[in-house]
DNA sequence: TGTACATCAGTGAACGCGCGTTCACTGATGTAC
DNA sequence: TGTACATCAGTGAACGCGCGTTCACTGATGTAC
């Protein structure tokens, strides 16, 4: 009798959860799915038997801990929101005047669209699904980026730096970091300048400052 | 012998085509392919299988236009291209000045998204294809839209209106038209103001004009 | 004008595939007594 | 301390589905003679 390959049907040898720490395993699902989202660049790839093959589970145990496809995906949603919050915060904390840290918000943003397309993506450039339509702005908000979003602005317009309201520059601020991420993710082949993500985040700051150029119409 | 009812086998009586007329059912199953994707609001409406249906015609015929369904989709987005560029052209002959002809360019390539949701998507929200990618370069400037985009970047240039490269400049407003489509696109459910695109687009201007703000840093 | 025949637009049926999901089941864990 | 048993994490096999694609075929069209 001949040994089989080690490896060949269960990549990882998984020991059963613990009678109430059935829930560890929903960590390792969502995991294997953001990761495989990240290697494959390819959200066709995330299948429920490409994530439980990934955990080294079967098919079935996905469903222990998810409604169905979907809800695994809104899981890893909020995940990839959540650190992009964090990552913006994080660049928030280093800046000295409310300008600065809303460029340096914008530059983090599009860094992390760019560091983590496929999972940007999915967040951003997916379709609007008909059952998380609903949820769609409470998912926004509840991640707090917006709100963060919004705090910043309201910083730099109670400052006098920025002319206008908060929530229509807070949306025109965030649709220029998006459509620099989302451009450069969906035309890599465009000829964009070294600086890119820099300048056009400068720009958009410029574009909303007070006192504009005097030749404004 | 009931007589079967009308229309529930082909719901289009088709004439089959002359003889070297054979080329006239491509442009009908491109027409449906638009058609359906208009439709559903889903790419993955789009089959095969769909588009042949709905021209009243069988599966196996789409492949006499079509090496396969990659290239069906392609020749949709150069359709998808030349309207979009033609819908710009359209907007750029009633400006007065090249500042003008610029925004309202803008404009027209949003409204464009916003009314071809799913077309606009098709062509700039995609992953890049694995086969299509070393000619999507070729194919966006193909298309021409680019060009005339660098145009009427040039004209504001030499007017002195704009500051600055032609290409990082052009790309700039570009990356801001895409990214009021793109976020309005696929998160309808934001606040936005009524006048969001045209001040967006008024913005994205501002931020490029010569001799800014004296605040300017 | 009539007919045999080559051309070619279009078809019917089937292929294998991977998908999401469900069902009845297993067997280790921990508890009650 | 020992044992019967309820619990529950996880499984094997199958379901039906729609997909892209291919194969051998049909039959109308138009031409050669």
């Amino acid at each position: 009798v001949t040994t089989p390959l080690r490896g060949t049907k269960a990549p990882l040898r998984r020991h059963r959860a613990r009678r109430g720490q059935g829930d560890l395993l929903r960590g390792e699902i969502l995991a294997a799915a953001t990761a495989l989202l990240a290697e494959t660049g390819d959200e066709a790839a995330v299948s429920v038997r490409a994530v439980a093959g990934r955990v080294g589970v079967s098919v079935p145990s996905v469903y222990l801990h998810f409604a169905d496809k979907q809800a695994l995906l809104d899981a890893v949603c909020d995940e990839v929101f959540g650190a992009l919050d964090r990552a913006m915060e994080e660049a928030a904390n280093d800046a000295t005047d409310p300008l600065s840290e809303l460029e340096r918000r914008g530059v983090a943003y599009v860094d992390f669209a760019l560091q983590n397309p496929e999972h940007y993506r999915i967040v951003m450039m997916r379709r609007p699904s008909l059952t998380a339509a609903a949820h769609e702005f409470e998912q926004i908000t509840a991640s707090r980026a917006f709100d963060h979003l919004l705090a910043a602005v309201k910083r730099c317009v109670d400052a006098g730096y920025v002319e206008g309201e908060v929530l229509p520059v807070a949306l025109y601020l965030w649709a220029v970091a998006h459509g620099t991420a989302a451009l450069m993710i969906a035309k890599p082949a465009l000829p964009f300048p070294a600086d890119f993500v820099a300048s056009s985040i400068r720009a958009s700051v410029a574009g909303v400052l007070a006192s504009p150029a005097p030749g404004d119409r």
